[in-house]
DNA sequence: CGTGACACTTGACATTTGTCAATTTTTTTC
DNA sequence: GAAAAAAATTGACAAATGTCAAGTGTCACG
């Protein structure tokens, strides 16, 4: 399983053997059946989570009981609640596994020494973040100038293997519609 | 003017003298008046920006030119396209002053100098993304789980700067909605 | 002052999206 | 491969938001 997590790094950065000794020596590995649990709204959360295979989401609950969908991600993503990380409060979100799926974890202070001990690991690291960044700016933009329908389009043009993995009501739950309406919208009816 | 900028670091982290002179000597100082553009749809945005005086906007312009507010920020807050920054490519934003503003910029090579310098100011630069993703994701999350009447109520008591300073409309428009629902939303009919 | 620009409100109606319930289709499991 | 479960579709109607046009208010500036 760590293997998938060296040819990751391999193709971002140039680390020495020792070096990933070093950092295999921190890796957590876990699996996850479909439907399990990384994380629970009301954990702490305290890993930063590599998928080095399946596919996950992140979301929340409301008082009605629907879901949220913030975010999916999938192998050779990174995974974790920023804030709660962050701040050590509880989450407000759930992270589960939408296919059966194998994860490295690292601790939080493990993860910092790595980025001090390693500055490229560090610097990747952070350069992900701010793609992170970029991500969600263009992804506010769409949702407060686009349709519905042009949401969804852009969705399967730009995550095309989101598009097919991933249960039509779980789109519709991240792109902040109803399943009902987004079937529509894929089936329009023919006009008179 | 460099003073406030001073003020600004001399809060969040510990610099000597000499770091601050280090500083300065990148600094380029910019007054805008109300209406004027940092940066206009199609530039390339080649600086980072730190707000000494008022309040400016980030939007795009789409066909039917309508706007789209995606960020407003005030004294003290950075503000800079990072996607057009760090691809070097034009950006599909304009940046423009709401009230006459005092900027200090640091061009794209200067600012990464003083990252390098200065590790603590790195650190407090990365600690302000880390918070901007969270920012980010939060309204991402509003944005696809609240009613547009909540999500005015939540910017309203998050932003409380802003919704005193900040013409209804801009307002209406970076919640997604029209300046005629807005008005709705502020003032309902009463029933019956 | 008064007048013009701008911001905000209101009304009537159109369009989009949500709700709820029923049905069909697809997938999973034994 | 049949039964059960899950996912997706469809219809009828309700609610939210958009559109367009006409007002009213506010305020800076000559």
């Amino acid at each position: 399983m760590f293997q998938a997590f060296k040819n990751y790094i391999s193709d971002h950065i140039q680390v020495s053997d020792d070096d990933f000794d070093f950092i295999e020596s921190f890796a957590v590995f876990r699996k996850l059946r479909k439907k399990q649990y990384l994380l629970q709204q009301g954990d702490v959360c305290r890993y930063n989570c590599f998928i080095a295979k399946g596919l996950m989401r992140t979301y929340s609950v409301d008082d009605k009981g629907t879901e949220h969908i913030i975010r999916f991600a999938m192998e050779n993503w990174w995974i974790s609640d920023r804030e709660s990380l962050a701040t050590a409060q509880p989450t407000k979100f759930n992270i589960d596994a939408i296919e059966d799926s194998e994860l490295i974890l690292f601790e939080k202070n493990d993860f910092e020494q790595i980025c001090e001990k390693i500055p490229a690991f560090s610097k990747m690291i952070a350069d992900i973040l701010n793609r992170g960044f970029i991500v969600n700016q263009n992804r506010i933009h769409e949702a407060i100038s686009s349709t519905a329908e042009e949401r969804y389009q852009n969705f399967v043009k730009r995550y095309p293997g989101f598009a097919l993995r991933v249960p039509q009501a779980m789109i519709a739950s991240y792109l902040g519609i109803k399943p009902e309406t987004l079937s529509r919208l894929r089936n329009p009816k023919t006009k008179s």
